[in-house]
DNA sequence: CTTGGCACTTGCGGTGCCCGAGTGCCAATT
DNA sequence: AATTGGCACTCGGGCACCGCAAGTGCCAAG
């Protein structure tokens, strides 16, 4: 049993090294097995049994199967930690980041280019950040613009047409009372904690302040987790024959924002995998994802990972996005 | 040779439709030239010599070169406006927009919608909008968080550490003082407008007033240009074949900002295309770009396109990529 | 100048063939 | 009982060949 999951391993290895369907042969000879071919045929005939691998054709050599990468993620294989000088290139990388947007921006770049795959960066979810400030501004008498600042770094605004004017020490009482109620307080407690606000205006300007209230939830909660920016889909084509077909129905998928909101998840601590047919979405049936949360408190207040064909470096990309995930995560807490 | 042109155009618009080779007979027939095939022959033996256009191999009918299609564009076409249910699409997409970002993201999409290929959208420029308003906050004694709002709707922030403590009421002067010099005024004037502005609080204060002053210019012009979105990538799929050998160098291009801002150019107000080899990127020898300058107040403060095969449908293109442009510069007019 | 005719070119799809890689099974060996 | 060498078998890929269809250029006649 335990011969025969080190060939699984040799296979995956040999299969993500070189493209081509392992033989009983090269194995014998690639891999210090000190065993013959025909020993490991009986081997791989019991593996094809368990439906870890395939042969693509009668003549061919044996792949592994989505079935047969998960027991290798799972029990065959450790993380594997970045080189030093990569894991300079990261701090470098992100050095010189001055917002969200950027951080953001470069963390994306980074991880494709590390790992050679697409990557996927979700922003900090707003439902999960804390209010830092809440900004109002007087275009005209009649019209807002309201700024909500996460402690995540986020920035949100909106412009809003009021029903009356709005003069400006109201405008200023607002501001205020706004910030008394909610600085500190989670975004996603934000109904509750601006519930009744527009009692304490005088009965003129209620209906303007609960407009204000509205935009404001509406900032906080409606849009609050759609943000999701994606790099380096020029790597698909590069592994195109690894595709089952093409990579239109791959591009395809990481165009729809639901998608990749689905692909990312609940932000949580753990690193996790999805490979093949795992996923939900037919269109990324020979595709593999490796996602982890990220955040600058310690726990995850966003996901980020990588999307790339099943055949693919698992150890390696796995410890590219752990390791880009604790970079970043660090980076926010000491900067933003 | 009027003749003879009206031969380019059919073969122009027979390769677009059908992506074959054209050949004398289909020509004659499919089109209504009162003409025989052998006739066309000689026509398209003289385009041929002209650089119009080239037969791919000895058996096979011809197909516009990159010249051709210019000639095409310059003098054989007229921009093709959108119907009415594709403009009333456009205007229900941009409608529930709610901020800047809101309006680049639909826009973008929309655009890539409409004309089945790669689209591109510039943010407004920072340097050609002027100030709307500028906020400071503070975060902690030595840390401050700096707001810029353009009129184009743009919203920067970037959050910095002080030399020394600032309290409240400096705060409070600086800033009434950044919003009366520079409200109004450009972006690019920036450096300008706040020039001095140091000297009016005391020596102790000047200081960390010159560090604000210079992160606002950072904001405002260094990094004024790059904001640029891309989407519909998965179009290149589709048209794959049409890419002399894959999409991979095209995909690599799209990821580079800097290649984006070359391919938008200097935001001008009429309509430009680019064709095939007329682009100085190798990598985007096989396609084209058709670009408009678009912004709210008339006059181009950004870019926004598309890039395709160069067998593309000019025509339609070009009236999606000018009506998209007409429609978010009313919007963006009317709503930011 | 236009047109029909005709000989010529050439890519493409289909067919048949061989070769090599790899297998499964069996009998012999340890 | 497990391992191994041997052997017959399968099958896909590559290659050469062939005929077809599309399309051309040129020429001579209208």
């Amino acid at each position: 049993m335990e011969r025969r999951m080190e060939i699984l391993r040799a296979i995956v290895e040999d299969y993500v090294a070189t493209n081509e369907p392992v033989g009983s042969k090269v194995l014998a000879a690639r891999h210090g097995l000190s065993i013959s071919p025909a020993t490991i045929r009986n081997e791989m005939a019991a593996l094809e049994d368990e439906g870890l691998i395939i042969q693509p054709h009668t003549s061919a050599g044996r792949i592994p199967t989505d079935l047969g990468y998960r027991v290798f993620v799972d029990r065959l294989s450790t993380v594997k930690p970045l080189s030093a000088p990569e894991r300079r290139a990261i701090d470098k990388f992100l050095e010189g980041a001055v917002d969200l947007d950027d951080v953001v921006a470069r963390t994306v770049r980074l991880l494709s280019q590390v790992t050679h795959q697409v990557a996927i960066v979700q922003y900090p979810s707003l439902t999960r950040s804390a209010v830092r400030h809440i900004e109002v501004l007087s275009l005209a008498p009649n019209r807002l613009m309201l700024v909500l600042i996460a402690d995540t770094g986020r920035v949100e605004q909106r412009i809003l047409e009021l029903p009356r004017d709005m003069d400006e020490s109201t405008l200023t009482l607002l501001r205020s009372k706004l910030n008394a109620r909610s600085v500190g307080k989670k975004l996603a407690a934000l109904p509750e904690t601006l519930k009744g606000l527009e009692e304490e205006f005088t009965e003129n300007t209620a209906t303007n302040i609960r407009q204000v209230i509205g935009v404001i939830l509406e900032m906080a909660i409606e849009r609050s987790e759609e943000r999701v920016v994606v790099s380096g889909t020029s790597n698909l084509a590069r592994h195109a024959p690894d595709f089952n077909e093409s990579v239109h129905p791959v591009l395809e998928a990481l165009e729809e924002q639901v998608v990749l909101l689905r692909l990312l998840g609940e932000a949580v601590d753990e690193m996790k995998v999805k490979i093949g047919h795992e996923q939900e979405n037919k269109k990324l049936h020979s595709t593999s994802v490796i996602t982890t949360g990220y955040g600058p408190t310690g726990d995850a207040v966003a996901t980020l990972g990588i999307i790339g064909p099943t055949r693919m470096d698992y150890p390696t990309s796995m410890g590219a996005v752990s390791a880009v995930a604790r970079y970043v995560s660090r980076f926010l807490q000491e900067e933003i």
